[in-house]
Parts: structure tokens; C-alpha cells; sequence
DNA sequence: AAGCTTGTTCGATATTGTAGAACACACTGG
DNA sequence: CCAGTGTGTTCTACAATATCGAACAAGCTT
């Protein structure tokens, strides 16, 4: 390998955190299930287990490990100790009522866009998009609002990190027409996503900017035929934009 | 020591998820600041922390590290998969909003109630409980309605294991007499709590049990002197009786 | 620029996580 | 009813590795 980007790392932790994500991808498991799923001893995977149900992060039930009500915890602390979540929430909602459409709020870490917020209309699509839910940059109109508005050299460490994953036939998958894109889009104000990581669902996205730095993105998905139309090319983005910009107002009083 | 209940524990994964949870407690903190507050070396800690923010499980900004993102898909994935979750959420929701005060649906797990719901009607107290926040089951109309169900082997050892801690001067922390409260509620069908977690704050709570097992409890709670009268005596817990009925027959149906 | 903090890296030692075999237990089908 | 297979669990010996302290770099205030 060309860079050594293996600092110290202790093994043994990230095997209990390789156990938690797998109860969470496989929705709960049993020790064997678990132990030849992560390469691991069964006698190992046991060990991990015991002690993390110990001190309550997982439970054993039903004849299977599961992942404990303390991450709920954790998790609602997490969410509420965002800035943002508590602004954003209301404006999202109220953004989704008028729009019928499906409203999200997003924000970046460790190169990944997370769902903060979501709310619903009463047309919205359908979507596996829920609380919590992370999600690639490249291919969703938040997370090219907030990419176009990141220090290049850090957008390239992302895009390093995670590549350009294709979903559709839509996604952009070429670095080059992603700059393009994203110099578009900060020229234009909002960002699209046309079918780039489902197919039939089309969604705009605008930068929340706060004191010179991204703070995350609010964006609004439906199916493309709609979004389409002359009335909400014009109305959507503005109304999205006014949602971002109450929210950036808001975020300058509580500095 | 009677009994020897370290049947084989990771001493290095504890270390770890005291980190987590220290951070959580702490909300947020340097290296150093963990490394005393939990007797470990500062390079240690520093490895702990590395090998989190490598996985993504912690952030490392504004000068000191935070809790990451996946938190709140770990804990909404958890959230969401609590069958009593789904079933609940809308019915807490509408006792709130008839009664006007505020309303929760909790669950046990490793012998303390955790809130799944929350609902605040429009003259609710103010609380610390929030969704996911885990309490005592002592002094909590839902955790006793929760312990008058279980086993009785099953309360010794959450009684063993978490003691009776005394919040107000009402709490009881006697077990017989305790005992003797569950009984009453049995019997009655609802639970109370008179101001023994907070003073001021009096609370009414009722079972949900499926097949013979409680899944959990409902509550509801107010200022002590609004729900001492007459009226609410009788109102209030037949309207969460009511409520659990609800819930339950819902639960039987997706059984 | 000296003195204090931080966070980070490194290397040597002993602590401890690991694997595999043996265990108890439940279930299933002949 | 009892082999047969699947669990989850316990145990022990060994090698792997988490740990510590000291040394390091960087950012402060003084």
C-alpha cells in the first residue's frame, strides 16, 4: 500500500464493534450465526456477547442477541445534541405539509450523510430513508449541497474513501461530471438528484451555511414525473431555500 | 463474595464501552479529562478513542470527542424494532392530547424501565425523561406495573441488582412494602407513583400484557395536585386502561 | 521565548483475548 | 425412545496484543 493508514488499532475492539454493526445488519443473530459471519471463534463471539449484554448494549432473548434499549438512548442523545436537530426539525415538517412532499434534513460525517430529520406529506414517496439512515454524498441532492461547500482536498478524501457507487444508470459515477455538477449547483443556488440512487424518485437539495461553514442540507424527494413540472422547478427550489435560509438565521442567534 | 457473577468478561471491551458511555455522561470530552475520569492511561484511552473514530462511532471536532452519528441509526433501529413501538406511538399520542398532560409507554430490559414513546398534551410538567432515557423501576407507576407482572425470582433480581434508591421522601424503599404496592395495584388494575421520584410529580401507570407477559407499561403524568381530585381518580385510569386494552388487542393480532 | 497545557506516537512487558475441544442442553426424526 | 444434529456455554494453554510511561509535537497563555 502506497499510505499506511492503520495508526493503532486495537483488534479486539473492533471486533465488538463489528458485532454490533452485524446484530444491527442481521437484525439480531446467534452466537455461531455471528461467529462464522465475522470469521471468529464461536468461544470469542461468546465472550463479546457476555460482556456487552453485561453492561446492557445487547440482550439475549428469543434465542438470539440483540441490540439493547441503551442505544436508543444514546442515539436520542446524540440527535438532540445536534444544533441543528432541534431548528431543523419544525421547518422540515412544516416544509412537508405544504409541499405534500417527503422533507429531509441531513448532515455529514465520517463522509456519509445522515437523516436528522424527516418528515412526511401527504403524497410523499415511499423511501428507506428514515432516522438515522446513512447514505453516500454522490448520489443524493443533500449531500451534493453540502460537498459543493466542503474544502475541495476534504470532498476528494470522501469520495477516496467511498468512491462513486453505482445505484442507477443515472448516478454519477465520474469525478469530473461531479465537479461540474456541484459548480452548477452552487452557481444555481440548489442541487438535484434526477433517479441518481433510486429509479422514478427525483429530489432538490440546498446548503444550510452557517458562518462561512456547511452545516448540513435540507432536501425534498417525490417521484420525477411530478418534480418535473414548470410550477415546481420554480417553486420548490424557493421554497426550499427560504427554509434553509430560516434556518441559517436561526443558527446565527445561538452562536 | 457469595456469589461470583464474572462468569468471563473482556476487560479491554468494557474499557471501551465505559468510554462510550463516559462520553455520553460527560457529553463530550478530551483524552486526558476521560483517561482521569476513568484511571486508565492517557494512551490508552487515546487508542480507545482512535479505534471509535475509525468505525465511526465516535467524532473527534471542536476540540474534544463526541458520539457519533451511527448512534442514532443504531438507536432508531432499536427503537423502530420494539413491536411495542409501532403499536404504541399514535395512542400515547391521543391520551396526550385528551388529557393534556404528558404520556409514555416504557419497557424493562436488564431490570430498568426505558421510555419508547413520549407525548406531551398542552399543560404537561416538565420533565428529564425523554425517549430512551432509563429509569429506576421502584419509583415509576410503569415500572411497578411492569414488576407486578414478572416473576417474582425475576423482581428479587432486579431489586438485587439495582437496590431501592430513595429520590424524595416518599420513595419507598422498603422491599416488603413495596410488595405490598404491587399487590394493591394488582388488584386494582393501575399503579401509582406519589411523588416518590419527584416531588410534585405524581404519576398514574397500567400494564400491557400479551399472552401473559407484560411487554410494558403506560403512564401518565402530572402535578400531584391536579391529579388528586376527585375527577381524575376515576377518569384518568380508566382512560389508560382503556389504552392498554387498545394496545393489547393490537399486539395479539400481529402475534 | 519559556512554561503550561493539550493530543499523539513509540516500544517493551505482561496482561488478556483467542481458538479449539469438551460440555450441557434442546430439538428432531427414524 | 434414543441416536443425531444443532444450539449456547465453559475451560485451559498459548500467543497475541492491550497497556503503560516516557518522549514527542502543537497550541495556548504568560
Amino acid at each position: 500500500m502506497s499510505t499506511d493508514d492503520t495508526p493503532k488499532t486495537l483488534t479486539s475492539i473492533e471486533k465488538t464493534l463489528s458485532i454490533i454493526e452485524a446484530l444491527w445488519k442481521l437484525d439480531g443473530a446467534g452466537v455461531t450465526e455471528l461467529a462464522d459471519h465475522l470469521d471468529m471463534s464461536k468461544s470469542t463471539a461468546h465472550a463479546h456477547l457476555a460482556t456487552l449484554a453485561r453492561n446492557g448494549f445487547v440482550v439475549s432473548g428469543d434465542d438470539q442477541y440483540e441490540l439493547g434499549l441503551r442505544f436508543v438512548n444514546f442515539g436520542e442523545y446524540v440527535k438532540r445534541s445536534q444544533s441543528l436537530y432541534t431548528v431543523t426539525q419544525p421547518v422540515v415538517e412544516e416544509v412537508a405539509e405544504k409541499t405534500g412532499e417527503r422533507v429531509f434534513c441531513m448532515v455529514e460525517q465520517h463522509g456519509l450523510a445522515t437523516a436528522l430529520c424527516v418528515a412526511a406529506g401527504d403524497r410523499s414517496v415511499q423511501t428507506d430513508i428514515r432516522v438515522g439512515t446513512h447514505s453516500y454524498m454522490h448520489c443524493s441532492s443533500s449531500g451534493k449541497a453540502i460537498l459543493a461547500h466542503l474544502p475541495h482536498p476534504r470532498v476528494e478524501e470522501i469520495l477516496d474513501r467511498w468512491g462513486l457507487k453505482q445505484f442507477t444508470e443515472n448516478t454519477i459515477t465520474d469525478r469530473e461530471r461531479l465537479y461540474d455538477e456541484l459548480r452548477a449547483g452552487r452557481d444555481r443556488g440548489y442541487f438535484f438528484n434526477r433517479e441518481e440512487y433510486r429509479t422514478g424518485v427525483t429530489a432538490i437539495g440546498v446548503p444550510i451555511v452557517d458562518d462561512g461553514d456547511v452545516r448540513g442540507a435540507v432536501s425534498l424527494s417525490g417521484p420525477a414525473m411530478r418534480l418535473e413540472g414548470d410550477w415546481h422547478q420554480r417553486d420548490l427550489p424557493s421554497r426550499l431555500l427560504s427554509a434553509a435560509n430560516a434556518i441559517e438565521v436561526d443558527l446565527s442567534f445561538n452562536r
